[in-house]
DNA sequence: GAAAAATTGTATCCAATGTTACAAAAGCCG
DNA sequence: CGGCTTTTGTAACATTGGATACAATTTTTC
């Protein structure tokens, strides 16, 4: 039996009752699958012919760089749509491949079957549109990260960011491997990177506690 | 007076009789706003209120690398939509800075009049949803292209895409400063790839033409 | 608490690309 | 045709980051 309190905090279905969701979707043709940890769920290039949300744990997308390597792009977690932004479309193909993060179940929703709640429900469809949208922005937000030329510069956008404009020490919520991994570059040059910033005194380090000394530099960093 | 003919052309509005169109629009309040060549149109940042529509000439999206320059994300023509994947969305600001590439005429329509639109016509929910989708491929298609790490490989991957499965001859459609901008590089570094590409007699290269000698070579510079 | 594993810090060497500058070739326009 | 502009080709040098290896430190596990 689906979870609906859960599935209601879904994008998807948000600022739904549990009862309404539960309602709509009786009429609806849907599955759960379930997979194990590091099974693989979606091949890139798969025709993506279902809506997809994480009912629970977690998966994530890599994307296959051509090198063999892969570039990880996102987690997502329950209970986040998997490829909303892939469902419709002209060569509507997963993008990247999926892979389970720990025991995860499924929920699958036809295209079709998709149509019908959209149409019959606004708020479904606003939801929905704005989804879909928030996916394109964290893309283009992607493709602006991965434009900064340098290490220094993807590692100062990283930290004034997650600074914001409050405090200056910062805990690094990823280790330096999944970092480096995240700024599409190799562990020892991140590492490098960080030293030789902390040598010229723009940030302080101390395992994964940063505190950025120089603001004013690592914006200017940003900027030629 | 709109031009219905040209406008169900639109990705958004294709498949509807210019007539239908224009009895959909009877009812709805748009805007039609001229531009001249070079001038801004938008800047990155702006919120995105209002559908977008080129009607006539183009425009480009360059995006503010945080360095000064910019790179050009792409091409937009009559009749396409501008900021279709940014109407809707948690932060819905236009990501890039949008620039006439000549005069042009922009149609705007405003967000609540076009999700009337959307409730009104089935056809145009499923062509915008279409839309949304397509963008976002496009916008995770330039991922993968940046991800690529040597210019060998951008190279190798343009030119094969061009090529198809057909002729191994292929003209350049930009001019080698474009398509350095497009691949993030710069002109020389470009010039001295295909230089050393063309030694290896990998292709052959005679300014805007290139032959693909070996694509075995080609397509194994993808894979390792 | 000790051994094992994971994470982080560093160093050396090398390949790839940017920077800058200039020359050669092609296209354009009188 | 002949000069001007744009595009393309090339070279020398500097910089960045990748590959690899290993040491130091911290965390985990038993």
């Amino acid at each position: 039996m689906l979870n609906f309190e859960l599935l209601a905090q879904s994008p998807v279905f948000r600022g739904l009752q549990a009862g309404q969701l539960e309602q709509i979707m009786e009429d609806i043709h849907f599955q759960v699958r379930r997979y194990q940890k590091a099974e693989q769920i979606v091949d890139a290039g798969a025709p993506c012919l279902d809506l997809i949300i994480v009912l629970s744990g977690s998966v994530k997308g890599e994307m296959a760089d051509y090198t063999g390597k892969t570039i990880k792009i996102e987690d997502i977690e329950a209970p986040r749509p998997l490829a909303s932004a892939f469902l419709f479309g002209q060569n509507n193909r997963f993008p990247v491949n999926v892979i389970a993060n720990e025991e995860v179940s499924l929920l699958y929703i036809s295209r079709p079957e998709f149509l019908k709640i959209l149409q019959k429900d606004q708020r479904i469809l606003t939801n929905y549109l704005n989804s879909i949208s928030s996916r394109a922005q964290f893309l283009s937000a992607r493709i602006k990260f991965l434009s900064f030329k340098t290490i220094r510069q993807k590692i100062a956008h990283y930290l004034l960011e997650l600074a914001g404009d409050r405090l200056a020490v910062v805990e690094l919520p990823l280790s330096q491997a999944q970092l480096a991994e995240f700024f599409a570059v190799t562990r020892p040059s991140l590492a490098r990177a960080l030293g030789e910033m902390a040598d010229e005194k723009l940030i302080e380090v101390r395992r994964r506690t940063i505190r950025i000394v120089d603001k004013q530099k690592m914006n200017a960093l940003l900027q030629n």
